[in-house]
DNA sequence: TTAGAACTGGACCGATTGGTCTATTGATGT
DNA sequence: ACATCAATAGACCAATCGGTCCAGTTCTAA
């Protein structure tokens, strides 16, 4: 079992796993076998919550992670001062969590949905649940007062920094690239 | 096959074609068969070449992939009269290839690298591609006078933008980001 | 208490996986 | 012409894949 304490609902430990295994190894790189044993459920256990079955599964592990991404997000940005303040805030928490995640998980969204099979459905779900990210710290943004666009472009910008140094701090095995990546956000 | 004019030698195409594939699907999500296929080899031919299988051929396929890039960055710099041109066209040559590998292949070295086996030598041999790239973005930074810690710092500014921007992009399936990505450099 | 739904447990399935092995072909030097 | 070895071709293998199916068990509402 990667986390996952005992009184969770099997559908919930079920999600939980499959968001860390993917995250891990990639949707393909996960078997079920592998998946059930983590999650400590039968495979009829799956069939009955998710009738499609694994990629079922992997779409609602994917919108789970985005929830908590979401409330990274919030939590990040509420208390700050600045846009600024929130952006830096994001970034220490992330690498806070990369450091926690082993140094070499992915991020969720990308490893289940991108790397999954030609499905049309995974690759729009996969670009809704990153809109909604921007969207969230495009909401933030407003509240400090920025212009539409210069929020989009602020929320799109540090998206873009967030995801470009998780990969580096990836390669580096190393959460400090992250920690660094407010210093290139342009004012 | 995916690109290949026929009179490569076997052992080529074989890379071409694991690059491309990994490429797309990852490396979990291409099987032997489908390879081989791609590559009109038989099997006796690829342990021929790679004794080691699969693993074998797709740290040679990463290793091609990445020579790919550093062409690109030198393509790029070479005509350059300033660090900030060098960067732009690298942008818009690679929006250009993005456009072209229909909109939703993704980084070779990642997809081959970070979501193969858990082996060690993958994760090391992904560092050293990556910083191969750093290196040779740093190296053109010298050339235009900057110093040797604002060389690597836009180098690695240059990879992060450029890694998340092809996420973005990839996810809106749209190279116009990529293109936008200059706008984001800090002077 | 009992009927029925929700859920679990796991045996089982055909297809496909990465990998092995041997027979054969092609090229090259003598 | 022959010997040698690199390369090709593909039959074959155990293991694993995702998925099906149904007999049990547990929960819930009447």
């Amino acid at each position: 079992m990667t986390t996952s304490s005992r009184p969770l609902p099997t559908k919930d430990r079920l999600i939980r796993s499959a968001a860390n295994l993917f995250r891990t190894r990639g949707y393909h790189g996960v078997g079920l076998n592998d998946l059930l044993a983590d999650a400590n459920a039968p495979k009829g256990s799956l069939y009955h919550h998710f009738p499609q079955g694994k990629s079922d599964l992997a779409l609602a592990a994917a919108t789970w992670a985005s929830d908590e991404m979401l409330r990274l997000i919030a939590a990040s940005f509420d208390e700050a001062a600045t846009f600024r303040d929130g952006a830096t805030t994001l970034c220490f928490k992330l690498a806070k969590l990369f450091d926690l995640t082993g140094k070499w998980d992915t991020c969720p969204i990308g490893s289940t949905l991108f790397e999954g099979p030609d499905n049309e459905g995974f690759r729009t779900h996969a670009m809704h649940l990153y809109d909604g990210w921007i969207a969230e710290v495009r909401d933030h943004a407003d509240r400090f007062g920025m212009s539409e666009t210069d929020g989009q472009r602020a929320a799109e910008h540090l998206f873009v920094l967030v995801q470009g140094g998780w990969l580096l701090a990836r390669a580096r095995r190393s959460s400090d690239v992250i920690r660094e990546l407010p210093a290139m956000i342009v004012d």
